[in-house]
RNA sequence: GGCGAGUUGGCGGAGUGGUUACGCAGCGGAUUGCAAAUCCGUGCACGGGGGUUCGAUUCCCCCACUCGCCUCCA
């Protein structure tokens, strides 16, 4: 049995991991706010977790494995979008815009992670839809002696539970002499974070025993990993942004609603994704989202492109995006493509994925490792091809269009006869111009085929043309 | 200011107490009218200082720099 190696920020150790039941392996990661299309940082998690989702799956089996990822659906970047979208002219009523934008940009979640590879969870709750939890566990907060109701507040008394900044690594006090925010009047403790706040009448509520208002943010993955997860569970992975304050308010919520259970025995935290060297984020406005990337016509950045980047760099530092690390990945996809073309992919049920593979994933997710496994498993195409799709790669879809664009633009096989005549007339002319020594036309012709992106492979046999990496259908037309 | 992570060849990026992954780029060769593609070969490294050691890029200490968290953030 494969043991597999994880970082567990609690401890800040490599620890090997057993899970609390082999027939059950669970796991819980932070998942999105949803009013805005995932930008690349977001998406880093999401192709983390899915590689260790596929590992866990592997070694504990398939339908063994339970990995619930979140929705937040109610929060105060939702309701600013909302009114921003009202000011621009909407006249629908604030819940009204709030679900549209929410189902929308879960759709949207859905399709972009998805062209990333990325295997869907096993559940993704919404937080709307678990705000009874949240209320009852609140409840038992409050009877417990953790949180107190104030000025239509609950709020939770982090005194109260001596373990708090003990995954983050700080003490209360250190935290509040270093404090650079601003305290509401109504809190007992300067770290005292918020469960449930009131709502205005028209931002959404729910009524609840401290009168109608909303969860605050962390108190969602408290209740809904207990409600789908239990008490104790195994991994709980997120940003490292959220190590402090999200996770460490989860911690606190969850322990002390129910000291019972153990809540994560691991913690697992991915660096961030740079821009220039700098943390992409909302607030600095240096974002682009993955959108963008798959949908610039000009770059022809593929979901597996930028799966393959993100896993070049280990989780645990941080990666930064840039256009030679695009390049590379281009370059990479674009042979294992071609090599595994005509192949047909084993049935997943009787595959067993290279030892080198498994091995370097199993220690603590040395993804980079597990790509340089797969670039040598390329003299071996239909090892690559089944490999590659256990780590995400070659999906179908993407396979189906990379043939039918390689079949349609090049010469002797497949769909194309202008390709061939082109490859004809080059030849011929070539031919000529062996005679004559005269190659100017041939050199013009040849120059304008491979800046279109073809690969111009001349033989004693003749002239073929191929798709290359950074072949461009568009730049065929100029040419005569 | 507090806490944490990091600093590897031209670039990206693993890893290891001794024999220096891998990819790209570079260089040389085969091939070609010249190329492209392919194949073969090849040079280049561990931030600075001190310590432990027979021996450190790898362990320990100090310094410098970078990044992150401490406020919404994946």
């Amino acid at each position: 049995m494969t043991t597999i190696r994880l970082y567990n920020s609690a401890t800040r150790r490599k620890e090997a991991f057993e899970p609390l039941r082999r027939d059950d392996v669970r796991m819980y990661v932070c998942g999105p706010t949803v009013y805005d299309r995932a930008h690349l940082g977001n998406a880093r998690p999401v192709v983390v977790f899915d590689v260790l989702f596929r590992l866990l799956r592997h070694v504990y089996g398939p339908d063994h494995v339970t990995y619930v990822r979140n929705f937040t659906d109610v929060d105060d970047k939702i309701n600013a979008r909302a009114r921003e979208m009202q000011a621009a002219g909407d006249t629908r009523d604030m819940n009204a815009i709030i679900r549209m934008l929410t189902d929308e940009t879960i759709g949207w979640y859905h399709d972009d992670m998805g062209e990333l590879g990325a295997l869907r969870p096993t559940q993704e709750p919404r937080a709307t839809e678990w705000i009874g939890a949240m209320i009852g566990m609140i409840g038992v907060l409050i009877e417990r002696g953790h949180a107190y109701a104030a000025e239509g507040h609950v709020l939770f008394d982090v005194r109260s539970f001596p373990a708090y900044g003990r995954l983050s690594g700080r003490s209360v006090d250190e935290m509040i002499a270093g404090s650079r925010v601003e305290i509401a009047p109504f809190k007992r403790d300067p770290m005292d974070f918020v469960l449930w706040k009131p709502s205005a009448p028209e931002e959404p509520g729910w009524d609840s025993p401290w009168g109608r208002g909303r969860p605050g943010w962390h108190i969602e993955c408290s209740a809904m990993a207990r409600e789908l997860l239990g008490e104790s569970f195994d991994i709980h992975g997120g940003g490292l942004d959220l190590q402090f304050p999200h996770h460490e308010n989860e911690i606190a919520q969850s322990c002390c609603a129910h000291p019972e259970g153990s809540f994560a025995r691991f913690w697992l935290h991915n660096e961030m994704v740079q821009v220039d060297g700098k943390k992409m984020s909302k607030s600095l406005g240096n974002f682009f989202t993955v959108r963008d990337l798959l949908d610039r016509r000009e770059s022809r950045v593929t979901g597996d492109m930028i799966r393959f980047v993100m896993l070049r760099t280990h989780y645990r530092s941080p990666m930064d995006w840039t256009e030679e690390k695009a390049e590379e990945a281009r370059r990479v996809l674009h042979d294992w493509q071609k090599v595994t073309m005509d192949l047909v992919p084993s049935d997943p049920a009787a595959f067993v994925p290279s030892t080198v593979l498994i091995d370097a994933l199993s220690d603590d997710l040395n993804t980079h490792e597990a790509l340089s496994a797969l670039m040598r498993l390329r003299s071996e195409p239909q090892r690559l091809l089944d490999n590659a799709r256990a780590m995400g790669f070659l999906s179908d879809e993407g396979r189906a269009e990379f043939r039918d664009e390689w079949l349609a633009y090049s010469s002797g096989r497949g769909k194309s006869e202008v390709m061939e005549q082109l490859a004809q007339d080059f030849d011929r002319l070539r031919k000529d111009a062996l005679e004559t020594k005269d190659f100017s036309k041939v050199d013009a012709l040849k120059a304008a085929l491979l800046s279109a992106g073809l690969e111009v492979r001349i033989s004693k046999s003749g002239v073929e043309l191929e798709p290359g990496p950074h072949f461009d259908p568009a730049k065929l037309e100029c040419i005569e």
